[in-house]
DNA sequence: CATGAATGAGTCTTCATTCAT
DNA sequence: GATGAATGAAGACTCATTCAT
């Protein structure tokens, strides 16, 4: 096997184990069944990683990694027009690429708040990227408004606060739960999406748009 | 021994249940752990419960009792005072009543998160029980503006996602994080709750009044 | 409850034991069933025997005394035309008598099978009865020798191998097996006996005759 | 370790395991028991058999291939020598053989008989394998006959009935109590086969004699 | 006699992890 | 890189038996 086939096990390990530990729980799933769904010898997998607990921090890494990588391409690094939609209040381009990410990587943060909701986790991974996720949004607001010359000013506890629990939840909410909206309610992805979206926009961007 | 402590036994499995369920997740907790953390011999758990798994469902059906129970009291079979706050949009009493009950029901809201998110689960609990809660504050609200003889008519697919998503889940929300919250932010569950109530008033509610 | 009640209880005690034993075997039966299929209280069991080993040794004491019964009642203790038929070599309602007792008895007979396999016993229970019941034999032949001033002699170690090997294996291989040979060939109990006994009568009590 | 050694391993673990269940029964025999003395770890017993009852039935199969194999060497693809023996009345060759068999797998015969009296089982292995046998047996001799230009024809309900009750039996027994016997009449595996044998032609043999 | 509650000692089975090749 | 074999440490669940009333 040369390289790339190397690097392409170790990816088929990391998604196959993506997909069994949103399916199942961390705890739930087996290096067996990873092994076996990724069509790899088991002990190969300890090859590549120390520990189970390995992969699922590997997985984490990676969706941080990504976070930030949207974050700055979506938002600090946005164009100009992204830029003007912020400031006009705007925000559905903004949204629509944050759900977007969310959808496609609803396994991994079903996995996140699957374990963050144990009290022996350190610091829960969801306070983590969400605190991440909100800085950055602080920072590229801050950017558009300074791009235009303006000033943009916040109380920062109250302003995490709000974009933690009635902006950020609510779209993990959707990355969790969406499905099983769509099968309950016989909607599809793209209706479902818009009335979250109406939703959303009635309730939290509501009182950005008023501040 | 008599009823009464055979009752207390039970009863004291289940709390010792639910808190190590909510510590370290299902999966994580011990039947052993159980055990002695509940000072009771192990086989007397099978005693009283087919198995781990049927500990966990006790733990579900009291929750959804209790929530039917906090439901009725607190809205459609409340004062004439509650109600008038209803439909003057003061929703803070409800709020309030909902917020000490999530609050005190943490521990086990985090379980039923925590299994709500792996696929394996048939219905999710989460949309089980926030379907109940919203049906409950439909009826509730209808009632309160019958009394009045107003009337109240709802588009309830848009109503319901809007509830779920940035009303329930937000609360939830709180129930998950604020412990980690007030520690990471040294704030008190007072205060916490006061800039919680503050977000969600001028987001949700906010929509609530509008309409 | 009376004394009679009480008698009645341990003997239903024992017959769902005994049935229970025979169909599950002996390790295999649980205390538990054994009470809730008797309707009765576990720990009154317990007040009645010692141990499950106890119920166990009960079934077999009242067994083999059942065939001491029998055999002094249809042999030893045989009407003057029993013993007729004996000299004539008829053993025609000898091995009725034999068969009918087996027949009734044959859930026992499988838990003493059972049991009698496993090397760990002292004495296997199917020698300790076969020899009993041999003895008996030969007593009741002899006797009905001498009734009729004829002389009966053996040789005991031949006769005993023929009489467990082919004689008496056969006829618990019937109570054994009767039941499924009657399923798997569709033949009624009355029609294989009638079998049974042509095959034992050229076979075994040929060699009998003989001498 | 290379394929021998694991073969060599399944093998230990396989005739531990007849040795324990022949000594105490299926149920009385522990999988730790087994470990220990076939000198492996008790995980990898559950690494070659999905349960204890897997031995179990991997005991039988091999079993039943065993007997089959048995069979044919010695009856169907018997030499003409063996086959002139059968008609000519002289089975002494084959019930040899067939004893030999008999007493060297006299420990999973007494498995297997354990298992058999319990009703719970399907089919009892035990007419399954008398059956297959007893099949075996005529094919044996009608093709001995034909091979002679003979006919051979036999009424087969019949048939079945006194070579399942008085030939079958009587050589399970014997493998099943021969051991016991041997001890409490202090003979010897040599004679007592002799005093089997004699009993066995007077009885079971000579009907076929007479046919 | 009778019972609900309680227990100690297993018993099978699983699982993450490692070893030898 | 890759694999079949092997292992230590638990884990859920069971069961005969006893206790208190």
């Amino acid at each position: 096997m040369n390289k790339r086939d190397a690097v392409e096990t170790k990816t088929r390990i990391l998604s196959t184990a993506e997909k069994l530990f949103s399916e199942v729980g961390f705890d739930g799933a087996r290096v067996d069944d990873i092994a076996k769904e990724a069509g790899v010898n088991k002990a190969l997998i300890y090859y590549y990683f120390k520990s189970k607990d390995e992969i699922l921090d590997t997985l984490f890494s990676a969706l941080i990694d990504e976070i930030k990588q949207v974050l700055i391409q979506k938002t600090v690094a946005g164009t100009p027009e992204i830029q003007d939609n912020i400031i006009n209040g705007d925000y559905r381009p903004l949204i629509d690429a944050f759900m977007d990410f969310m959808f496609r990587k609803r396994k991994i943060i079903k996995i996140v708040i699957g374990e963050s909701v144990k009290a022996s986790t350190k610091l829960s991974m969801v306070m983590k990227v969400g605190t991440l996720i909100i800085d950055g949004e602080i920072e590229s607001i801050r950017k558009a408004y300074e791009s235009k010359g303006l000033h943009f000013s916040v109380n920062k506890q109250e302003f995490l606060v709000t974009e933690f629990f009635t902006g950020f939840m609510p779209l993990i909410s959707y990355a969790l739960y969406g499905d099983e909206w769509q099968k309950i309610y016989h909607i599809s992805e793209k209706d479902l999406r818009e009335q979250f979206y109406q939703s959303f926009k009635k309730t939290h961007l509501a009182a950005h748009l008023g501040e």
